[in-house]
DNA sequence: GCGCTCAATGTGAACGCTAACATTACTGCT
DNA sequence: AGCAGTAATGTTAGCGTTCACATTGAGCGC
């Protein structure tokens, strides 16, 4: 059983008694052959346990079938579901994903990581890099192939799939306004990155609109930050009762700096964070956050990048409204 | 500037005056080369922008430079982890690697995702999949290049990084014993899964050692399973004290669960997780836990699986005791 | 100064496919 | 019957490498 040798196009054409190139052509499901010898050819196929060459494929027709991510941070929950739902959907459609993981704030580990993928002749490249920076670097690196970002707007002319940060900042705010607040201070994400502008943004927007003030701390998705800024915040003498958190991580950070000192929410603070972490249903308090379908955003970027690639694109830009979800993180402010 | 044609190893071999023969042994540093031409060929590669088609030297050599992952759970931060090192660690020695997430409880998910690796002709493939049944079938289906197991031993003959879950096992349940527990009960992971039953063994094994009745209730990784197995769990009927619970993220549903019911943690009830997921230094009581290096374990896999590949492969298994990280969800128990 | 060796380089074919064009064998029409 | 038109298949030539072997030329011993 074992193959003295891998059967190639020339073995199947003899034993189904036509020529190589009518071989090609049932593997790529020419429409001009007869169902009759289809079946013959696809057979012969079989029994000889036939696999074709991708190599020889990529070489003949200089399309490898190959697709890069650039991915950064993938040890977070969210750029790794991008990515393994972006690699299904590719899959589906016969596309391999070769993902290289980046360090996003160096430069020439974007460079390489880039370089890298290039070599290997992708079709198409997907830039899970939230860093600003980071995807005009790759931007500028790459030519000649379409290239998607996830979650980090570029520009309009680009294909881009990202959720609507400024909407769930917004949202967010609203949120905690509707219940009551008027002191809502607001702990953002590192700058440079475009979640963490725009959901400051919608932050910002929203308070101005309803003639309040915006106190915008900076963060940097961290635990241990919002934890720190926890420790020392002084919601006392500036009479905070409620914050919009970033994102969930500094928000456990910070909602653990509350527990330590005896600050209890949401009776005395109420806190929204960002992105709905499974955990943070299970903290105490579970936490009010705004969710986002990273299975959704990865498939939409993939089905993006793809349909650029076979050159029946339609639209450039998607976008996607996070969800608020409501727990018990957030509630009436108090009397003070 | 824009290329008209990508140069190919004869425009080298022409400007540069040689051989294409020549240029092909510069590009793989042969030594009977003389350092003069090399440069001469290599300036002209560099004044053409000459890349080598990795396509060809696939066709030709049969050797495509691509290894596969098969990869399931990949949301998780410690799959997640390990694939990410060994992206890097491959790419250091010039691999591609290609990522297939699967359901590993779905047989025809996990062959299909094989197929699709074996297609591209991959040089090796790495299994990141700890449900045992999953690394049956992707062995059976794959020949004829090395493949290697994380985290799922399999047989001794086999390549394959490990985390010694038993001695974690033990080391916990010990740590739970030395703080003068006896009714201490565990929390297993899914049957099926190599960490769940070796993590399990250490428990009962320590047990047993020290005249103690080991009680495994069976749960799944899930969040929320610790959560509904601590809201029903009798722990005062029972006397219980201590838990040692096989993956941090039951762990939390279970102290949430504990919260609820006003049962305090460590004062009546002691609990040690497993994995030292981020945030489980952040909860409240923060939990002790058992920490695992996945940059090692991807790491050591991945130089496993190329020293194997480039035959100087020198043995074929490794193991990574995990670490015992003491924070304040232990204690003593208390007086019943 | 002749043949031998070995280092450095060259030559032609092969890898397994697709692209482009060529051929064959029907069909229907006059 | 003869011919155009088309559906089905065949033929030849690449794609850009590496491989196996061939050639060249310098250095050396005698």
């Amino acid at each position: 059983m074992a193959n003295p040798k891998q059967a190639n196009i020339y073995d199947v054409a003899r034993l189904a008694k036509v020529s190589h190139q009518t071989v090609s052509r049932v593997l790529n499901n020419n429409p001009s052959i007869r169902p009759e010898t289809k079946t013959r050819v696809l057979k012969a196929m079989e029994s000889l346990g036939y696999r074709p060459s991708l190599a020889a494929r990529a070489l003949a027709s200089s399309r490898s079938k190959m697709l890069g991510i650039l991915s950064s941070d993938t040890d977070f929950t969210g750029p790794a579901a991008m990515v393994h739902h972006m690699e299904a959907a590719a899959r589906a459609q016969g596309f391999f994903v070769v993902t290289v993981g980046i360090d996003a704030n160096d430069e020439a580990s974007v460079q390489s990581g880039i370089d890298h993928l290039m070599k290997l002749g992708i079709e198409g490249l997907a830039l899970v890099t939230p860093q600003l920076r980071a995807v005009e670097i790759a931007r500028a690196a790459v030519s000649g192939i379409p290239v998607v970002t996830l979650d980090s707007m570029y520009r309009m002319d680009e294909l881009a799939v990202s959720v609507d940060n400024f909407a769930g900042g917004a949202a967010a705010t609203q949120h905690l306004i509707d219940l009551g607040h008027k002191n809502i201070v607001h702990i953002s994400g590192p700058q440079g990155w475009f979640e963490s502008t725009t959901r400051a943004a919608g932050y910002t927007a929203t308070m101005l609109n309803a003639n309040l003030t915006p106190q915008v701390i900076d963060g940097d998705w961290q635990i241990d930050t919002g934890y720190r800024i926890g420790k020392k915040l002084d919601i006392d003498s500036k009479q905070v009762t409620a914050l919009f958190i970033a994102n969930d991580r500094m928000s456990l950070g910070f909602m653990h700096a509350m527990r330590q000192r005896g600050i209890e929410v949401p009776k005395r603070l109420s806190i929204v964070g960002f992105d709905d972490l499974e955990e943070t249903a299970y903290t105490s308090p579970p936490l009010t956050t705004l969710r986002q379908d990273f299975k959704a955003l990865g498939n939409r970027a993939m089905n993006l990048l793809l349909s650029e690639i076979s050159g029946t694109a339609t639209k450039k830009l998607d976008r996607l409204v996070p969800e608020l979800i409501q727990r018990s993180s957030t509630a009436a402010p108090p009397k003070l």
